[in-house]
DNA sequence: TTGACTTATCGTTATGTAACGATATTTTAA
DNA sequence: TTAAAATATCGTTACATAACGATAAGTCAA
C-alpha cells in the first residue's frame, strides 16, 4: 500500500541540462569558470590563463554568455567577465571534489 | 603582505573532467543516471523508459560504464547497471536543483 | 583622422559524436 | 540442438564542435 512513487525529471529539462553540460564541458572553459567564480577577469587576462589566443577565449566566453552563465561588461577597451548563474559555484565545487588535488 | 594564492586545478584534471561531462551531457544518459541513483535496471528497462531501441541504450550503458561511472552485472539474459562513481549523486543533485520541477 | 589595442565574427577544415540498421554474442527454454 | 530473448558490436551517415587564420568592429591615444 506504502507506493513510494518515483518522478523523473521532465525530459526538456534534461535537455536544457544536458545543453549546459555540454558548454561547461571543455578544459579551458572549466578553467574560465574557475577562476571567474572567484574574480572577474578580461578576455585578454582569461586567454593568456589558458594560453589560447584570445579570439578564442572569446568565442568560449560567448558560448558561456548565450546560455546565461556569465555576463560581460564592456571597460574601455577590455571587456570584463563574470559569472552570472548561481549553480555554477556548486556544480564547480563538485567537479573539484571529484577531480581536484589530491593525493 | 598577506596575498591570497589562488590556484587552480591542473589542467589534465580539466581535461579528465571535461570527459566525464561530456559523457554525462546527453538527456537520455543523464536519465538514465537519474534512475540508477534509485535503484538498478536491466538494459531494456532503462531503454523503455527512454523511449529508444535497446541496442542504442546498451551504447549509452557502456560508455558510462568505461568511463567509471556505473557497474554492470549479467543475470541470466539480463545485464543491470547500477552506480559506481559516489560523486554522480551530488553532481545529479546540482543538475536537479537547477533544472528540475519548479514553478 | 590615423594607428594601435582589444575583442568579436566569419569561413574553412578536421575531428568527435549520435543515431541507425545489421549482425554478433550470450543465455535460457523448448 | 534449435529457437528466441536480451545485450553488445560494427559500419555508415549525418550533424555538432573545435581550432584556426583572416578580418571586422569598438575604443583609446597621438
Amino acid at each position: 500500500m506504502s507506493e513510494m512513487e518515483t518522478s523523473w525529471m521532465a525530459l526538456d529539462r534534461l535537455e536544457q541540462a544536458a545543453e549546459c553540460l555540454r558548454v561547461l564541458a571543455h578544459p579551458h572553459r572549466l578553467r574560465m569558470v574557475e577562476m571567474l567564480l572567484k574574480d572577474r577577469y578580461s578576455v585578454g587576462e582569461l586567454a593568456q590563463a589558458c594560453d589560447i589566443p584570445s579570439h578564442m577565449a572569446s568565442e568560449h566566453l560567448m558560448l558561456m554568455k548565450r546560455c546565461g552563465f556569465l555576463n560581460a561588461s564592456r571597460e574601455g577597451r577590455n571587456v570584463f567577465y563574470s559569472v552570472k548563474e548561481p549553480h555554477l559555484s556548486s556544480i564547480m565545487a563538485c567537479i573539484q571534489s571529484r577531480f581536484g588535488e589530491e593525493a
